[in-house]
DNA sequence: AATCTATATTCTAAAAAAGGAATATGGAGG
DNA sequence: CCTCCATATTCCTTTTTTAGAATATAGATT
């Protein structure tokens, strides 16, 4: 229960969300989601531990950089599945379609500089 | 987008997946439910409301009572395909196995006197 | 009509979540 | 060793969510 509960919350966020559409593309580090995303570092921060912690992200560092990408599964069968979803779900909506077209552009050397 | 969030929503809290357990029992009344969860009554009818306007129960009436029952999906496919996958999950949680346990026992003639 | 009963709504208090400024951490490079 | 930079954490404020008491509504029964 508790389980489900925390991949329930983890998603029933807009913001987590689209860090799950972005993770889709291609695995990020916190600045790139940050300028995505347009919300304060320590948000993003925040946001993707609560993801991690669901067991819908997971994260490897590179250097000063931490990339996250989208989680195996492995961890959680409601996050194994409901990614799966989120795959086909959403592409679609305005919101989501025009922050995809935006992600080829960013580049982390680019952003960076908190 | 919102309508995936409603959902999502809908089902980051513990009382409301436990009526939708429930609900997968049998179609139920409020004052069942209240029975079950031991909750006080206005709290259900606003759990129940969420779930309906997130396209997960729907109710009908019949006499003083409302009867509340899992939506068919048509409303929102989120709410579809996460009703199907909650058949299967969570019924060998303790406290969701316990609270089903005692489903058959309730009765609204012995239970309603708010 | 008057009353009882199941449910919905309103209102208010308490708890949880989200956001960001300030600060801490830890690795990289001088 | 010192500084710089990406990220994490802490702290505080604002907003949202939850819960229940009190009240309203509406159908049923007398």
């Amino acid at each position: 229960m508790k389980d489900f509960i925390k991949v329930a919350k983890a998603l029933s966020d807009p913001n987590r969300v689209k860090i799950v559409k972005m993770l889709q593309h291609k695995r990020m580090c916190v600045c790139e989601i940050r300028a995505l995303l347009q919300i304060a570092q320590p948000s993003v921060s925040k946001h993707l531990k609560i993801l991690e912690n669901a067991g819908l992200a997971s994260s490897e560092k590179e250097g000063l950089w931490v990339n996250y990408h989208l989680a195996d599964g492995s961890s959680s069968p409601y996050a194994a599945s409901l990614l799966g979803n989120l795959k086909h779900w959403l592409s679609d909506d305005p919101e989501i379609a025009c922050m995809i077209a935006k992600l080829p552009a960013i580049s982390r050397e680019d952003i960076c500089k908190v």
